[in-house]
DNA sequence: AGACTAAGCGCAATCGTTTGGCGAAGTCAA
DNA sequence: TTGACTTCGCCAAACGATTGCGCTTAGTCT
């Protein structure tokens, strides 16, 4: 193998600063600061359209970038948004930083994330670390509905906002979750299915408790109350799907429905099914939460409720600009919709044949 | 709703810098400057042990943090690893960064991701703005194996490693790509299955090129050359799996085997083959690359490669971390391993079974 | 012609840390 | 007592950018 040409440079890099712009140009360094940073908005402090066009010309012509460090230590803005989220590994809140990043990049924010991994300790460790690197504002996509980390938080005088997950009081982007709890029921009780299992997601995620609730107010509210017994809490993924769906079919209980609060735990769910010899589709109706990639590309396509992923981290991202800017808006709530496939469509058809037989 | 409580605060928060500490222990600012940083290699300049403990207590008793932009305009490091990837919503380099980042906390750096989706102009802006923000140095995930980006990249001055693709020349921590396909191609061989189809990947990704090499060369040198039209490439994630499975099986070849070089690919050929009236497993033996949680917790459990992605990410940054040092590490090159599960094991059994029967 | 205005630009302080250099005091030996 | 060393800590100059203030100069008004 070759040597590695990837070593550090010993040469001295030779740095374009403000000084160098200003001695070639032959203005002064501060005539060079405003005009670099004025362009758009040229308010005060003008120079004339000569000196502009000459100063941009040396700047281009140098391939001159800003020193952030100074600049920060300067005007005590990093241009730097600090995000939480609990794990980078589950595609939701991969997609979510995705769109987080973008609207960032887009107003000229750059962002560092970590994970929490929805655990408190950690999360306490990782904050500090982030607010040790001075960011304008952090996106908490973590947050739990109860504990006083966003009370403490907010008394730091770092401005926030929270994504995928909601507070009570505090400012957010997310989706109208109750209303996709909600979707999930109807669809499910206008397929006449009214015995449902439930697999929720972590007690303390708004996600899960306003999912959770939309659902189990639609059934009741229909004179179908779900008993407790047949909703399960837990952070499911797919195995955990899989064991919970397992536990409930053990108690002998006969089903209509399951719904899970996301898409890997209702595929687990699935397998569960198949292995107590049902048919997820036919004997049982699965419907799942989120419309990861995956739910329409596997071999019995998962019946789920679809959110703007994406859109809510630019969202976000777009609530922090404005706090930033000293406005006041207000949380963003993005509606969800329901995308139909075979996993719920088959048990009515199911039951009409086998009514015919009978 | 009340009224969010975070906004930005419009208190001056009172911070606490060098010379708070300092003038509160009574002592010069560069003396706190030096008790601070040289409290493990105390070399040259040193303090008496009470000025030391004063200037500590104080310093805890603060909460004192160091402003970064100052430090690193002074030193001209920023404690900063730029970190480019494909795309964060695979899991497979989700989980090779988190391993960057922790290890990478462990070592006092932190870490800012973006990804480039592997188009050639998005990694270009995504360097360049990385490298405003003057990154200590890179780490690339997602390196082609031709182009002269790289070179471009060695040119300027920030060291830089790659990690999960390799690229000749270059300072990577992969996985022996080449070695995971031979097993792939091992295993399904020892099970008396010759006649193999090939879902390769992005064909300018080592990892692709590799994999796929290992398990060419290893059926070709035990006399199964596979033929060239059973090699399929491009970027498979589930619903290109199944496509690719799908004009496999529409030229109404027989097969015995398939190998995707990423678990999702696999996922989608076996609804394919379901698709088709094949059993996945039973029929055609299916085995897939990287060992996704997903590949043990679905209906038919996957056999695949299992490379330690977390790991990987974690020996990037120790490269990283030499090279920062003066050090001249080489490459790191990982072992894979083969986790055999369902999708290949009833094949064999399957055959035996039919052979009986005639 | 004198006074006033405003455009155009330079001056210098400042943000918080680091670090080479230097001075004062203490130690030790001769 | 003196000289040679240490030890401990202060001084001040950077790093690169921003920004309030004030100095020119040219143009306008009376």
């Amino acid at each position: 193998m070759p040597v590695p040409r990837n070593l550090p440079s010993t040469e001295r890099r030779d740095r374009v600063t403000l000084r160098t712009i200003a001695d070639t140009a032959g203005v002064h360094v501060s005539t060079v600061s405003r005009i670099l940073n004025n362009q758009l908005g040229g308010s005060q402090h003008t120079a004339s359209p000569e000196t502009v066009d000459r100063v941009l010309a040396v700047a281009t012509d140098l391939r001159y970038t800003p020193n952030q460090s100074a600049r920060s230590l300067r005007t005590r803005r990093s241009s730097h948004i600090g995000v939480l989220v609990p794990t980078l590994t589950d595609i939701v809140l991969a997609t979510i930083y995705e769109g987080i990043e973008e609207a960032a990049e887009r107003h000229g924010y750059s962002t560092y994330v970590t994970n929490s991994l929805d655990d408190p300790a950690r999360r306490e460790r990782q904050t500090a670390t982030m607010l040790a690197r001075n960011p304008d504002a952090m996106i908490f996509g973590d947050a739990e509905a109860h504990g006083d980390f966003l009370e403490r938080q907010s008394r730091k005088g770092v401005p926030f906002c929270l994504v995928s997950r909601r507070v009570e009081g505090f400012l957010s982007a997310t989706t109208d979750d109750y209303r996709g709890g909600q979707l999930a029921a109807e669809h499910l009780l206008e397929l006449g299915l009214v015995q449902a299992a439930l697999l929720s997601g972590k007690p303390f995620a708004s996600t899960a408790i306003d999912r959770t609730a939309g659902f189990v107010d639609t059934f009741r509210d229909a004179g179908h109350p779900i008993p407790d017994h047949l909703i399960l809490y837990g952070p499911f993924d797919t195995a955990g799907g899989r064991e919970a769906m397992q536990s409930i079919l053990s108690t002998g209980v006969t089903l209509d429905a399951v719904f899970a609060t996301n898409d890997f735990a209702a595929i687990g769910a699935m397998g569960a099914l198949r292995d107590a010899g049902l048919v997820a589709g036919a004997d049982v109706a699965v419907i799942g939460y989120n419309d990861v990639p995956l739910s329409e590309a596997i071999p019995m396509p998962l019946t789920t409720v679809h959110s703007a992923h994406n859109r809510m981290g630019q969202e976000a991202v777009e609530l922090i600009v404005k706090l930033l800017n000293g406005e006041q808006p207000t949380s963003v709530l993005l509606p969800p919709t329901l995308v139909v496939r075979e996993s719920t469509l088959g048990v009515a058809t199911a039951r009409a044949a086998a009514f015919r037989r009978a």
